[in-house]
DNA sequence: GTCCGGGAGT
DNA sequence: ACTCCAGGAC
């Protein structure tokens, strides 16, 4: 219920200070259900910051509403109403954190005392002709074919037998969770051939055979280890399964919030977040999508990226924005040298012509 | 910010 | 021959 972001909902940014740990009196429960009863749970965001003024939270929530009137906000909850959670982020380059405010749970006393020093922003719009410039990538994938459309682990399922297909079962999710390129290399294959698709026969297999298995795998030794570890995790907490929730796969080791992410929307079909990596990242960088909170500086992180994103993108898109950005990123908006000659889209894009084309004419200094 | 361990591109 | 890649841990 915090974890859904509700389009058409009040979306507020706030600024505030406090650096800190939330108190576990508010922590949030695992997202174990998608929507339950009504999904229109009025939502408030809160960007943390450092410094600014002292403010109690019925300040702020006063604010908010004046604020939101005669700002196109709707559904603003009571203030009394207020609880808030920490954002599903790892984050640690970031300075700004996004809480929420719903109209769930009360607000504890310690809690109120906590958060103090909040200015509002204002609220966030989307970025003009997004959605052309979506269409326009769309019609530019859809002509050419990007690696990700036939190795993306979307894709995976394709590749395995009836029984590892079942993604929400025990078996091929763990390794794509760890080890998402592993299909251009074949890795999956030759795990599959050797029976090495289950948590019991990862666990109990060698971790050396595992390594070699994986190779060419990028990471091969880290994620040979990884894998033996969540294999134990997932035997051991969760029936050879794996965790159903964006907190309990950020505890295993290997899985950071892209992964979280990805596991969730096409392990769980649970979106709690949008799936940012590096493609995605800095696509949305250059198309003047995402910024620092407050600011109109780039983001400077996936983490950052995603929560930006994740801000005005409907989200309907937050799934498919991941293999369009990413197939997008490998044949036309590439990290060096952008194809902006022929991206359809570059007249929209504020960066496009802007990075160095030619080989030859990248003087470094 | 650095490291990891190779492959791919220039 | 050299640079860059890519996600996560630290």
């Amino acid at each position: 219920m915090f974890l859904c972001v509700v389009r058409n909902t009040a979306l507020v940014g706030i600024q505030t200070i406090s650096s800190a740990k939330m108190p576990s009196s508010v922590k949030q429960e695992p997202p174990s259900e998608k929507n339950p009863g009504g999904s229109s749970v009025p939502e408030l965001r809160v960007f943390v910051r450092k410094k600014r003024v002292k403010k109690t939270l019925e300040v702020i929530a006063k604010e908010v509403k004046e604020e939101s009137s005669g700002r196109n906000l709707v559904g603003l909850p009571d203030i009394e109403d207020f609880a808030y959670s920490k954002d599903i982020t790892r984050s640690q380059s970031t300075h700004a954190k996004t809480l929420r405010l719903t109209g769930e749970k009360s607000l504890s006393q310690s809690t109120q005392t906590e958060i103090k020093g909040f200015s509002l922003s204002d609220p966030l719009q989307p970025p003009s002709n997004w959605e052309k410039v979506l269409e326009g990538i769309r019609k530019m994938r859809s002509a050419e074919d990007a690696p990700v459309d036939s190795m993306g682990c979307e894709k995976a399922g394709s590749f395995l037998p009836a029984k590892e297909r079942r993604f929400a079962g025990t078996d091929s999710v763990i390794l794509f969770v760890l080890i998402e390129d592993l299909l251009p290399t074949g890795a999956i294959q030759r795990l599959l051939q050797n029976g090495l698709l289950a948590a019991d026969a990862i666990d109990s297999a060698n971790e050396e055979t595992i390594k070699s298995l994986i190779y060419p795998v990028g990471f091969y030794t880290r994620k040979a280890s990884n894998l033996k570890k969540v294999a134990k995790i997932c035997l051991s907490k969760y029936d050879g399964d794996i965790p159903s929730s964006l907190e309990e796969l950020l505890l295993l080791p290997g899985i950071g919030p892209k992964m979280a992410h990805l596991v969730m929307n096409v392990a769980w079909e649970n979106v709690q977040g949008i799936c940012v990596d590096t493609h995605v990242h800095r696509i949305s960088n250059r198309l003047g999508w995402v910024s620092r909170p407050g600011t109109k500086q780039k983001t400077r992180t996936p983490e950052e990226t995603r929560e930006s994103l994740q801000l005005w993108l409907p989200k309907e898109e937050w799934v498919p924005i991941n293999p369009l950005l990413v197939g997008f990123g490998q044949t036309i908006c590439t990290p060096l040298r952008p194809r902006c000659a022929i991206c359809a889209v570059s007249d929209l894009c504020p960066s496009a012509f802007k990075e160095a084309a030619s080989p030859s004419s990248t003087p470094k200094k």
